[in-house]
DNA sequence: CTCCCGATAT
DNA sequence: ATATCAGGAG
């Protein structure tokens, strides 16, 4: 069941008042270990991300060093994280393709980012967003089910919720609404024990309405 | 659909 | 013990 419009843009004016220039958690210095920080996170958590990622930035902050460090030495970096074999693989393939074919920038181009390996439409939509200022959505797995649990924006997929998204969100709201749902879906509607007696937005949301009665 | 996979919270 | 974590590829 979705919400109507008008509590849609309810829920996003109390978000932005709560937290006005919401910003991500994951740590990098430019777009290419912005890049390489989303790749890592999947299925893992920022703050072991960035454990990970400050030592292993140090040593290789652009394509090139990340080529030259080599994928053993990676791995070792990584080890911490989930599915660090596949990763360390896709990164430094990654890394020689931006060489290749960008030299060595990242693509401002959904297109040429899903392109690359470890590269998804979520991961291209996060580094269009904040690398480059578009009014990108990336629906990740806490993004997926605010929308649903709220009612915001229902879907099966990740495809139908952002399209949804899209489709629901006020302009004025695009810029910064990935970082407010998933900011949201961290500290407050949470998997596993949602908050919500400190939700600031339970009486526009379908899911307490059920939990209440129940 | 399954596989990749360690750290953390519950 | 097990669900979950800024998913993507085969």
């Amino acid at each position: 069941m979705a919400m109507t419009l008008k509590t849609v843009d309810e829920f996003y004016r109390r978000l932005s008042e709560r937290d006005p220039e919401p910003r991500g958690e994951l740590h990098f210095i430019n777009p290419y270990t912005l890049l390489v920080a989303v790749v890592l996170s999947a299925q893992a958590t920022d703050v072991g991300v960035n454990k990970a990622t400050g030592p292993l930035f140090a040593a290789a902050d652009t394509p090139e060093k990340m080529v030259a460090l080599g994928e053993a030495r990676l791995r070792d970096c990584i080890k911490t994280i989930g599915l660090y074999r596949n990763k360390a693989k896709n990164v430094i393939r990654l890394s020689e393709l931006l060489i290749e074919r960008h030299a060595g920038a990242v693509p401002r181009d959904r297109d040429a980012l899903v392109a690359l390996p470890g590269v998804g439409r979520k991961t291209a939509n996060v580094v269009l967003n904040i690398a480059f200022g578009e009014p990108t959505i990336a629906v990740d797995t806490h993004i997926f089910r605010v929308g649903n649990r709220t009612g915001l924006a229902p879907g099966k997929t990740v495809e139908a919720v952002e399209d949804a998204l899209l489709r629901r969100t006020p302009d004025r709201w695009k810029l910064h609404a990935h970082h407010w749902l998933i900011l949201h879906g961290r500290y407050i509607c949470k998997a596993r024990k949602p908050d919500c007696p400190a939700c600031p937005v339970i009486d526009l949301c379908q899911f307490k309405a059920k939990t209440l009665v129940a």
